[in-house]
DNA sequence: GGCGGCAAATGTACAGCGTTCATCAAATCG
DNA sequence: CGATTTGATGAACGCTGTACATTTGCCGCC
């Protein structure tokens, strides 16, 4: 058939993408196919590239996407905390909760990388400094007299360690914690790198 | 043909190997395919399996393979430091520069998963639990009266700090740092956290 | 020495993948 | 109503992992 103008071409774009972040959290990065998705919104696989330039154009999307919903439940988990400690470490618990929540979208975020002469989409890189933006934000009023550049480096440093633990926590190589103890991990990363801060 | 005994199992086992670590190193992780490898080595993809179960089967071998190059590459490098901090800072460095110039062998180290439905190679767990022990022996002189169990939080704690500046400059989603200036965090993280233990 | 049997290696086949494109059907315009 | 544009399709290409029937070579036995 041909038009059937069921829905816009804004509708299918938004349908495609809903279905591909469902299969992605069902079935991980490797079982996200352009054929599922096509059948998953009851069209076929050519319509997909009338809406998006390839496979990795939907999948910087939803890494997009994936990005933007970290966000937001960073500033969702430190809304109620005062204190500067314990804002750095719900933030921190926040972030491995995320990865180890939603660790399909989490780790695609990190494995997908572009092709080469795939430029990175415009909004991409201002996302991810929002975001780090935030733990300097958090990281501040531990470091009152510190010029930016330094208080970017501990920023930066601090996030990085959490980020390795949540890393970790969701590649499944290491079975460190068991269970869900990395709470535990966390927490000694904050207050340890914060203490080592103050020490000076 | 039939058999042609050129070649023993065992050494089209490390022809195959060697072939498939060569390509990963050019081709990155999806440009690794069992049919490349067969050719690579003048072989068809039928024998290969009959050397190895699976692809994963082969991919787990080559990340035990980075596994040790990783721990020789630790070893080597703090050979000459005796002083705690310079063996741990030295550690990091090293774990980051493996990182970055064998980037396709440590991204697959860490993106490959083993289907459920096959169980990890036995010698698996002791090669990484070789590392961590290589980091507790570092750390261990700075925390002499510490129980194994708080010895083990902060290695582990530590390791995946660095990990995350490693797997950060890897990933290529950041260019914070712009170029290899990347020395500057794993410093940054190993003396703030060294700073912050011995303050307590 | 010829021959049967065994093992090694091959080639083919299947289902699924990303991507392209000629083709067709439907809606819009003259 | 007929022509044109446009939405959508389905087939095709080359690639992938994997399985398996088939063929090829070697070794021991009579």
């Amino acid at each position: 058939m041909g038009r059937r103008n069921q829905h816009s071409r804004e509708q299918q774009r938004d349908m495609a993408i809903a279905a591909a972040e469902l299969i992605l959290v069902r079935e991980g990065f490797s079982g996200l196919s352009m054929r599922k998705v096509a059948d998953a919104i009851g069209y076929t696989v050519g319509q997909l590239y009338l809406i998006f330039q390839n496979q990795d154009d939907l999948l910087a999307i939803i890494n997009e996407r994936t990005t933007d919903a970290i966000y937001g439940h960073l500033r969702d988990a430190i809304e109620g905390a005062r204190a500067p400690e314990v804002r750095l470490r719900t933030l921190a618990a926040a972030y491995i909760e995320f990865a180890q929540q939603h660790s399909h979208r989490f780790r695609m975020l990190f494995e997908h990388q572009l092709p080469d002469d795939m430029q990175p989409r415009a909004s991409s890189d201002s996302r991810i400094r929002r975001m780090f933006e935030l733990v300097e934000s958090c990281v501040a009023p531990m470091l009152p007299q510190a010029t930016p550049a330094k208080l970017r480096l501990n920023a930066t440093t601090l996030w990085s360690g959490v980020h390795g633990i949540a890393t970790l926590a969701v590649s499944g190589k290491f079975k460190w914690a068991g269970d869900a103890g990395y709470r535990r991990y966390s927490d000694q990363m904050i207050n340890t790198y914060l203490a080592g801060i103050t020490a000076r």
